[in-house]
This record gives structure tokens, sequence and C-alpha cells, in this order.
DNA sequence: CATTTGATGTTCT
DNA sequence: GAACATCAAATGC
């Protein structure tokens, strides 16, 4: 069966507000070493803006050892260690030098939903397992090892499954955790399919 | 229920 | 030394 998987030219679109609109309902997929497959359908995006947005990164063009990888061509990740413990994945979009992308806010566990389990202790699934930036990272063995990689590889990678999510009304709210970014944080970029169970807060 | 607090490490000033 | 795109456990109603 051929894979949709994205494309590098999904990623290089220009409008990094509509590519996050448009992974919501997309499966995010993880092959870690010889781990079964995981994958969730994704629930839950927030998109980051290299140019006037400051609560992005990369605002104002500063470029940083950790940053520098959000100035490449759209289509890789930028993974980072959040509040010293937690690993939130970024999908890098637009062409080079713009420094836009998207987080990934939370899933809803398809594929290797034992082996999710497994790795983030849990017993039962419920949205906790996996509804929240740091939790799906968790249940993808998504590290800062695997900043920078490539998502047209065969590591990380999203695919297009049309999965009914995907024609769901989406809803739109303020980006979490960004009080400090002043009028910026204010913009709806936040992205997720209106009545789902698997968002990390309303 | 809601709210607070402690854990934890890298980046940037 | 402060800040930080968070989470889970503990405490307060």
């Amino acid at each position: 069966m051929a894979s949709n998987k994205l494309s590098r030219s999904f990623y290089q679109q220009e409008d990094v507000v509509k590519v996050a609109r448009q992974l919501v309902g997309k499966v995010l997929c993880t092959q870690i070493d010889d781990d079964e497959m995981t994958s969730g359908i994704i629930t839950e995006t927030e998109a980051y803006c290299g140019r006037g947005d400051k609560a992005c990164h990369a605002s104002g063009g500063t470029r940083t050892d950790r940053t520098e990888i959000m100035y490449h061509a759209g289509g890789v990740a930028y993974v980072y260690l959040c509040y010293g413990i937690h690993h939130l994945f970024n999908v890098v979009t637009n062409v080079e030098d713009r420094a836009d992308a998207v987080l990934i806010r939370a899933i809803e566990p398809l594929d290797g939903r034992e082996l999710i389990l497994e790795r983030r202790k849990y017993q039962k699934i419920n949205p906790a397992l996996t509804a929240g930036p740091g939790r799906l990272t968790q249940a993808l063995s998504i590290t800062t090892d695997l900043d920078s990689t490539d998502l047209t590889g065969d590591t990380i990678w999203i695919e297009d499954r049309n999965v009914p999510n995907s024609v769901k009304e989406l809803a739109s709210a303020k980006r979490i955790g960004v009080e400090y970014a002043g009028e910026d944080a204010k913009r709806s970029w936040r992205f997720y399919p209106k009545n789902s169970k698997w968002v990390s807060k309303k």
C-alpha cells in the first residue's frame, strides 16, 4: 500500500498558520530504533511565525545554536527541551530563512498503542496519555536527539490517512504559555477539532 | 472540584 | 542567575 507521507512541498508552504490548520487530522508517526512503529492523529497545533511574532523562539531574526534549525527550509523537526523536563516537537515550515514552525500539542493514539502505554507507564488509554506537548513526545519517544531530523525520512514523518477528524470543524484559540509575548500572545493561532477530547486545554 | 508547588536542564543575559 | 511554548502530585476548599 502506498503511504501518503506528506511531501517537502507541503511543509514549504508560505503561510504557517494555514499549515497549522492543515496538520490537524494528519497522522504523526515515529519508528525509533527497532521498536514497533507508533503513531497518533494530530488533534492540536500552534503556529509560530519567525517574522513579527514575539512568541516565536526565532522572533526578530535572532539566530542561536538552539534556533538555527528553524531557519532551515521546511520539512525538518525542531525539538527542544522545555522546563528542563519535556521535549517539545515542532515542524519547521516555509522556505529557508523564514523560521516559521508548527508546535504539535496533542495526538490521539493510533498505531502501537501498547508500546505507547508502556512508554508513558499508563494502564488505560485516556486523553492524559497523549494530550499535551510534553506527553505526546514521550508517547512517541521523540527527544532532542531527533532535532533536525528530516520529516520525509523513515524516523519521524506525517501521513495523510484521510481520517474522519480531518473533516471536522476546527476551533481556534489563543496559544498556551506565551503570555510574555505582549500583543502577539492574543493571536488565535492554536487549532483543534471542535468537540475533541484529545486537546490539552480548551 | 480548583489551585499551588516541585521537578528539572538548557539557553540566554 | 533568571527565564522557560510543561506535567504530575500535593494541598485546599
